[in-house]
DNA sequence: TTCGACCATTGAACCGTATCAATACTGGCC
DNA sequence: GGCCAGTATTGATACGGTTCAATGGTCGAA
């Protein structure tokens, strides 16, 4: 239909009488240029409604201000904040942001890694789920850059930064027998996950170390969803009264609040019938039907964070300096609320 | 400090003794390449891990296989379900999708266009928050196509796909209405946004229709966020007894359930002393304190309609063919749940 | 054997910018 | 006036692909 309205540095620097370079140092070094020239060029640029091409100047410059982000779960909050976190950094820094949805597939993770790569983003803030180690290797021998979100000292060929969800298992797992429970169980999955391992191990050392009769139960669960939750509170419900666990620990807080909706359904009350702790604190946890307690991840902070040691690694390369990686690695605190507060049912 | 290892096509080409036009049909036009010499390339192509560079394919190609997406919120689960309904639709087209949050603020939302127009990305998908329309003409005029996503039918220079707030905000009148209720109130904000404008909108008609002493009273608030619920639930308790409105239309459920924090924090019962209305129909909105009404969008399918058209506005230009533009309004449903039953309180 | 048709492959031109050595200009100083 | 130092500007080149006209080779038909 219309015409392909493409209008160069060549057509500026046509209009405005000066060489293409003038035009490039008018946007780059101003400061090269004399002013009367840089009103000329600037006045031609606004007169064409001239807009640089981002993948010329990326083919000619090598490096790229645009950098991809690959999460778990978009329509998980915790991960949401985690963004916000990281693109509060990045866009102050001038950096664009990708970000990829995996949805927990392995494969489109790895596609979202492709795309990073062909792209030849400036670097990559990396939430995994499957074992990409290697994948992850492959980008960095590239020279991209790569920190590893929500998953800390996994390697120490990256920085990385996440909570110590061992130490966010255990509090969880500590309350619930501190609060007189000695039937728990675990809600989450799946195991391939390290974050539902360490926090599953958590709660077992936990239970260990309380020694006694407590007794935890795994309960397996496809995926860290409300969805999930929902349908394994229909598993515990249908254990007979004095089988099921009275404290029960849910690896994140979608998981909690499915499994809070799934009891309120199954005619179970929590507390008094069953006690909830969730994982991320996340805001909706707060406000749920029983104000659920949680294991506080500090969200934006982590992704705060991992933008800014993304960024100094990005500018050492850059500088040709050396980069030692970090391992940021926060401390979990409990918070607690309604959903585990008082003693458990006799029974 | 590693080797710049940038190994290119020429590299590739050398290595499978082939030339580059060859090896960049082996990649685009494999039917048009032999099977010894796609093999040959293939294994040089593995051998020497080469990863096409996306910059120079597009500069040369002039068209993108990436599509840019811009939000209001990216933590307002809304969003990231109609991101999720678009990334689908995208991923399986081969395109990728770039995410922009421009937290409500306009200046923000430009910033991101600019960013896409430089790029030169090959579409955008637009939920806008400010009057951005010329700008959003200016991207057309370069030839990116752009669908206006959650605001239906502003413009008959786009695709646009949303629902109708009118309608919606009707909905929810009207049944606070036939609950009993009286006195009326509307929170949300700003009302620069024209979703907020139409909701009132839409409930200020229903009050009208239902002619007699129904009054609404309208509380503005500065986003649509959980805190500004909070706040504003706030000033609502604060109003005398007598006064305060009995049921009360939420301009998004974020603000639904800030306000339901804050009324119960102030010691109101939802709905004994007050009714609660909330839109969008959110996950969070049915697991909330007590379960709340809402109006439903079907919001997956916003992104995935809206990513269609875009899809099919892309590729009638690549094919030079011509393109309608399409409005696509879905008709919102009232969903009713704990929140606003039973009838007010007399007072 | 010769010719033409057809197909696989080649090679050069180009996309829009950054970069940098070379050049043109300026003003100050002897 | 001539020369020099210091800037402002120029123009050619490279980046890594795609594209397409041109080339070379094969095979069947005459």
């Amino acid at each position: 239909m219309g015409p392909k309205n493409s209008v160069s540095m060549k057509d500026v620097a046509r209009l405005a009488q000066v060489s293409v370079g003038t035009v490039s140092n008018v946007i780059n070094a101003p400061d090269r240029v004399t002013a009367p020239t840089r009103i000329r060029v600037a006045e031609a640029i606004a007169k064409l409604g001239w807009v640089p091409n981002e993948s010329a100047r990326q083919l000619r410059a090598g490096r790229s201000r645009s950098i991809g982000m690959v999460v778990m779960d978009i329509s998980n909050p915790f991960f949401t904040d985690v963004v916000k976190g990281a693109e509060e950094v990045l866009y102050r820094e001038q950096y664009s942001v990708q970000i990829g949805n995996s949805d927990q597939q392995p494969t489109r993770e790895l596609t979202l890694l492709d795309r990073f790569e062909q792209q030849r983003v400036g670097g990559v803030l990396f939430a995994p789920v499957g074992d990409s180690a290697e994948r992850v290797l492959a980008l960095r021998r590239r020279g991209i850059p790569v920190v590893i979100v929500d998953r800390a000292g996994i390697s120490s060929d990256f920085c990385s930064v996440g909570v110590d969800d061992l130490v966010g298992g255990r509090l969880a797992g500590r309350h619930l027998i501190e609060q007189g429970h000695r039937r728990l169980a675990f809600v989450g999955g799946p195991s391939t996950l390290t974050q539902v391992r360490d926090r599953r191990g958590g709660i077992e050392l936990a239970v260990e170390q309380a020694g006694g009769d407590a007794t935890l139960l795994a309960v397996s669960t496809p995926g860290l969803t409300l969805d999930a939750g929902v349908a394994a509170a229909g598993d515990l419900a249908a254990l007979p009264d004095g089988e099921r666990p009275t404290g029960v620990f849910a690896a994140n807080d979608l998981i909690a609040i499915g499994l809070l909706q799934g009891f309120v359904t199954a005619g179970l009350r929590v507390p008094e019938d069953i006690a909830l702790v969730g994982y991320d604190d996340i805001a909706f946890a707060a406000a749920a039907a029983v104000p659920i307690s949680s294991v506080h991840q500090p969200r934006a902070e982590i992704g705060r964070k991992s933008a800014e040691l993304l960024v100094a690694e990005i500018e050492a390369a850059d500088a040709e300096q050396p980069h030692s990686h970090e391992t940021v690695r926060f401390t979990p605190t409990l918070v607690v609320r309604r959903s585990s507060a008082g003693s458990p049912p006799r029974g």
